[in-house]
DNA sequence: CATAATCCATACTGTAGCGTATGGAAAGAG
DNA sequence: CTCTTTCCATACGCTACAGTATGGATTATG
């Protein structure tokens, strides 16, 4: 009739493995379309799984919001931790990272939690620490770079508004260089 | 025959009422959420009447972005419009206008289909649109301040990535004065 | 081996929403 | 007035999905 699931006999899935999942259908399809049927046909189980597993729909999705909300406080922390000296340089790659086409899922995941927050409180409560730690990682690195708070408080703001604004736009045929315009941009964000 | 809905006597509505209706569940739910019975309640109807000016949801969806998109670049082009010397004026009150709570609808509205057309591609086309327009808009008021192009353009960028993105980011308690911080930001995209 | 704990499938109820079919009321045309 | 067009209501079938109930199968444990 049917496939004994040949491939992987009796895997037992656990919280994370749904955790990632979800994770997947959130930059795929954004926080709306994030359904536990079709979470679990997509880890090729059904929703009895899942009910073992999570309370309930809502109960999954606080999961992912921790879950993202630690991954990020933790790769931010990483990225900024500069020898002194490479503080500018520092500043230059996160910009970059978040630019990069190589990171194309993570912009998405990024991008479908802050469509989330509009309309979330556990979401937005998410994006805020996120956003607080950010920022303030940032200033950091610009106060390195002899700047005073202001200015290095200013500069953090445009540094993330701008990175998470550039990944909504679609510049098209806008230049004939976009690599070398957002090269500028970097630098005189950085500067 | 224009706007006659004198008392309540068999209003009428007309295809641009449901747009309108359509992007007011747009700024507050989101594209996803735009369903044509809950739009029908809204406007005091059933679905009845909705399929009787559109052919289904996708032929409203579709509408409803031509309309944003006119909208727009009306606006863009109205806004940019600047006598010689108050080109920068016109810069900084488009940063502004972006950025200011009095347009929080608006602001609403960009973010829904800027996160619409990450998943739909008629999105995508109308965003692309708007953004080109909005780009060169921008440019010819930079290169009016005496800036090479390559500048022009690249600061036309960091300008909407900046006011797109700030929209998305909750900066929580971050700093004393938010408002000095977008000032001096403000001030350094213009230049 | 026997029993309990773990993990998942199946079946069911209930709601939301899309699209269609059809009838009915109001307003204009003759 | 009658007839037609316009605009909307009602009723229906269908799909997707949330959550619950229950049983079955696998694994761990005494």
């Amino acid at each position: 009739m049917e496939t004994k699931a040949a491939k992987t006999p009796r895997v037992a899935l656990d919280r994370e493995a749904w955790i990632k999942g979800a994770i997947a259908i959130l930059a795929e399809h954004g926080a709306e379309r994030l359904r536990v049927e079709v979470l679990a046909k997509r880890l090729g189980v059904t929703k009895g799984s899942f009910y073992w597993h999570f309370k309930d729909r809502r109960d999954l999705q606080n999961a992912v919001l921790q879950f993202w909300r630690d991954g990020r406080i933790h790769d931010i922390r990483k990225q900024t931790q500069a020898e002194p000296g490479g503080e500018a340089a520092a500043l230059l790659h996160t910009i970059e990272v978040y630019s990069s086409a190589r990171n194309r899922k993570g912009i998405a995941i990024e991008a479908a939690v802050r469509d989330w927050a509009r309309r979330d409180p556990q979401a937005v409560a998410v994006v805020e620490e996120v956003d607080a730690e950010r920022l303030a990682c940032a200033c950091r690195l610009f106060r390195a770079c002899k700047l005073d708070e202001h200015e290095a408080q200013a500069r953090s703001l445009l540094l993330y508004a701008y990175v998470f604004g550039v990944s909504l736009m679609r510049p098209g045929s806008f230049a004939g260089d976009l690599a070398s315009l957002r090269t500028w941009i970097a630098g005189h964000i950085a500067r």
